[in-house]
DNA sequence: GTCGGTGCAAATGCTTTGCATTGAT
DNA sequence: ATCAATGCAAAGCATTTGCACCGAC
């Protein structure tokens, strides 16, 4: 996972900085969606205070580099998810309590790239989004 | 469409004024995903200058009142479309001409039906966008 | 006449950028 | 040593909001 940034940074002429690599730990720390801000808090807990300025532009790098990738859920602000090498952006999320739980739907695959093909196109990626509220346990609100 | 409107506004004890009355009219001219500057450009040229303000607030009416709904393309901000009353929120979306394409995935609410279920969550709604390029021209890039 | 709607301009909040300094290579 | 990266604060931009006036009901 390091290894695959720093060698991307090196192929782009780009820098491995102690930023970085706290960047690419605190994420895989999260494990989870997570947003910019949400980051950032999580490396100040890290002990290593990293500006907003660098967050954004380390979360693009790594978006670039296929690292991470941007989840929009309505008109919020941005959210982002590690994928390693492939992608599980399909996402239920709980809009009671914000919650996003990452779904494995293996058919999806599939039913996809048929549809591609049936308009005669190549699939390039795609975004499926459940959003649901708790149904047994009602317990806030 | 425009009787929708106006009952939906009248259920909500709101007003159908001329410029909700000219937003529609606009939306339903550009026949197409649109974002709220490309909206208001529309009111202008129909000689109907609506304030920005007025634009969001009935952007945000409509999609309350399900006539209109948000698409997000990536990091980009937010584009509208009209929706008449079932809602094709499954769109096939070309990146190299920025096509959008409504697609048919009926087996798709059996399986979020069942991804909720298997959390014991009530599903609220989706958002499915399948992302692709030309297939068999393979002019650019 | 009332109460919601409108326009304007200011505010908000996420994200980006300019610039001087710092540091990885 | 060089050239990119960082931090800070300011700028940008889509969207929202406060307020006074206006108009649909």
């Amino acid at each position: 996972m390091c290894a695959i940034f720093r060698r991307r940074l090196k192929e782009a002429g780009q820098k491995y900085t102690p930023e970085r690599a706290q960047i690419l730990d605190a994420i895989i720390k999260i494990d989870d969606v997570f947003e910019a801000d949400q980051l950032q808090d999580e490396l100040r807990e890290l002990g290593f205070g990293v500006s907003k300025a660098t967050v954004y532009r380390t979360l693009k790098l790594m978006q670039e580099a296929g690292l991470i990738q941007q989840v929009l859920l309505d008109s919020e602000q941005a959210r982002y998810q590690l994928v390693y090498g492939q992608t599980p952006r399909d996402l239920l999320i709980r809009v009671d309590t914000n919650e996003i739980i990452s779904i494995e739907a293996p058919e999806l695959s599939a039913l996809c790239q048929r549809i591609c093909e049936s308009h005669g196109l190549r699939m390039e990626g795609r975004r499926f989004h459940i959003f649901a509220t708790g149904g047994s346990d009602r317990s806030g609100e």
